[in-house]
DNA sequence: GTGTTTGCAAAGTGTTTGCAATTTA
DNA sequence: TAAATTGCAAACACTTTGCAAACAC
């Protein structure tokens, strides 16, 4: 029995959500090796490029159900496409509008100041700061 | 001849853009009465019930040529629906995550301090800042 | 056994595209 | 008249759903 797997069987457990195969491959790739960004599309591809035998339509139920438990934050960045991100602390993010790429700042490094109290009634949820760059054309 | 018409008429050509009878509609839509935050599938909508033919491929067309021509601009701030935003210049947004309403921040009131340097060969294109809210359900 | 999850294929959304007809300059 | 724009319907990409079979407890 491989040891990672059996920690991840735990903390889908722990999270209170059933450790079904797929679950455990899913997790062991989105959480084992530091914070990621992925699409459904690409975890899917990556979990048959590992040889393990999951749909599409599981990847998308996997990874509403990881956001819902709170392993996992959902990204709104490129209007065409969802992003998680397995980092789900307070933080931001460099977009490279070029490429796609997403890389995280980490929250103390950003001081925002000056944020005015939002309409009568609503409530901050989170504040996101996306800073895009591009690329030079090469 | 309506004057509001000619006006648009003449800022299409300023920019670039030939002056089409659904071109000069949309534009007195968006640009008649202040800043506004528009999805295609409503200002196609606000088209209808103002009794303009315009056909939704035309009202992506022209949003899109809108943009190029830096009359308007792509807001990414909810994944399944592309944004348009008639106030191109810096600012930020509130948006409402239960009714999806979109509130204007204006730049200078929002200070952000450490913004890292962004990685080799990239630039900076903008910083985008979404404070998302909940109003308290009724 | 009972309720949950999976996976397929079909349905759904929002957006884009191909192309003939129309319009603009 | 030449080039750009429109509008329809079909095509698209991504995501969700319905439902029977498989699985977890």
């Amino acid at each position: 029995m491989n040891a990672a797997e059996e920690k991840m069987r735990k903390r889908l457990e722990a999270a209170g959500l059933r450790p079904t195969r797929q679950r455990i491959s899913l997790g062991e790739i989105l959480f084992g090796r530091g914070d990621r960004h992925v699409s459904a599309e690409a975890l899917h591809a990556e979990a048959a490029a590992a040889g393990e035998t999951v749909s599409l339509a599981t990847v998308y139920n996997t990874l509403r159900a990881f956001t819902g438990a709170g392993l996992v934050r959902e990204l709104t960045i490129d209007a065409n496409r969802v992003y998680f991100d397995t980092n789900i602390g307070a933080h931001h993010h460099f977009f490279d509008e070029r490429n796609g790429a997403l890389m995280d700042i980490p929250a103390e490094l950003i001081k925002i100041d000056g944020v005015p109290t939002p309409p009568e009634g609503a409530e901050i949820e989170a504040i996101d700061v996306i800073v895009r760059v591009k690329t030079a054309t090469s």
